[in-house]
DNA sequence: CGCAGAATTGATACATCTCAAGCTGGGTGG
DNA sequence: CCACCCAGCTTGAGATGTATCAATTCTGCG
């Protein structure tokens, strides 16, 4: 059993998982639960570490347990366009499909919980809840490719940059269960080069776009990576969106 | 009944159905057939016409039989960005949302096979034939999108027109089952502006890129819409994507 | 301390947008 | 039958936003 470079995280009970309720197993019964157990590992990558390389066979899915990874896509001549986000419970991966699409990469330490392709696509098969539930998150997932879509080819600069702002900050308000009162605060998990590729922009106009935002008071910062915005209303109008977007869902 | 602006076609049996082996109902038996038959209607839209609002409550779900359409995102000051275009056999609508997300327009006449929703939730969740195809469905959408996000994010405007064009003329060629021997000719199922909608530019733009392309003898043009290309390859040159991409479904 | 990666800032280049003027082809009505 | 019209398209000239190239300046860390 070779141990590459990746770190092997103790394995625990899916009953005490903290994304048991939101991954592609939310809606498991606890049988269910038991068979996707027998076949799942979990695996620890470190920051920076690239997982799966495009064109790469994949022998497993997986979801994200903790920490954030990114999913790009690299033209020949060096381009890159990141074109998913992955945060925790979300699920990488395609049942049904051999080969890697994207390069898949961790820009903060990562666990996931890995399952084997072969038998988790025959459960998949014969416990519908699984398929289910992967069917809800792809198409939640390919509803916030198509905002993506919109930012790409028709926001300014400012405007992308604010639009990403206010997607991690609501993102992480969510996740705390912070009530909206008072400043919003968080730490950005990407560098510039990562929010360029995700924005399709340089990290030269990153730079410039978050100096401007600052020098015109719609948000705060606290070293390079740390973020307070006081006025989340003022940062919405930034971003070109409908005051009523993104309720969706 | 009121029959608005749109024309009914005349029903037709699943077995003759054009988009029998390629819809959502790809996957079905005889009797599940039947049960779909029970709650399909047609229905027939004018080009140009927008069959549904963003925002719009939507009582059905639908397959594209004939005909194209595109879906749009429209931002308040009038920007638009195309999100899709669905061709026939495409599925339209999200089981489980009470609301559209999306303009839908049709840019041809247009014919869908419609279905009730909550008639079609409830025999998604009996015959997982159609979950599952419907599931296989959206990861190729997602994976559209991805792809469309890397062109819109990082390709340059002569390589939007040419991936645009290398799209159309694929599809075009697999539809008519044409060997790939001579040259692909087809006609340009959009606008200039629609073209600039879905390629996240101005329709001057698209105008020019195509008289560059045109000027450079990449492609031929005979009127405004209809293209001819006789060397397939070289219009694979400036799309700016690798070689042997696009072989991953 | 000092190095290296990350980020900022500046000056300039350039691709695309914007605004504006004509062109084209097919349909319509006098 | 011709003149006109209009939407769709093309082309031009200039403006502008972002990229590119190039210095610095931060920041964390060995």
């Amino acid at each position: 059993m070779a141990v590459h470079h990746d770190m092997h995280a103790p394995v625990h009970d899916c009953a005490d998982c903290p994304i048991r309720h939101r991954a592609v197993c939310a809606r498991c019964e606890t049988d269910e639960l038991i068979k996707l157990e027998q076949i799942k590992y979990y695996r620890s990558y470190q920051a920076g570490q690239t997982l799966i390389w495009s064109g790469d066979r994949m022998d497993f899915v997986a979801s994200v347990v903790t920490g954030i990874a990114t999913l790009t896509q690299t033209m020949e001549d060096g381009r890159r366009q990141m074109v998913g986000l992955l945060l925790p419970s979300d699920f990488v991966g395609r049942p049904g499909r051999a080969v890697a699409a994207y390069d898949v990469t961790a820009t903060t330490d990562l666990v996931m919980c890995c399952f084997r392709k072969k038998p988790f696509e025959e459960l998949m098969s014969s416990t519908p809840h699984i398929a289910q539930r992967l069917l809800e998150m792809t198409l939640d997932e390919l509803d916030a490719a198509r905002e993506w879509m919109l930012l790409l080819g028709r926001k300014t600069a400012r405007e992308k940059i604010a639009s990403l702002l206010a997607i991690i900050a609501r993102r992480d308000a969510s996740l705390k269960l912070k009530a909206p009162k008072g400043a919003i605060v968080f730490d950005l998990p990407l560098t510039r080069e990562e929010m360029a590729d995700y924005l399709g922009l340089t990290l030269e106009t990153v730079s410039r776009q978050i100096s401007a935002l600052r020098k015109d008071g719609i948000i705060e910062l606290e070293g390079k990576r740390h973020v307070v915005v006081r006025n989340f209303d003022a940062l919405m109008e930034e971003t070109g969106d409908d005051s009523d977007g993104g309720f969706l869902v």
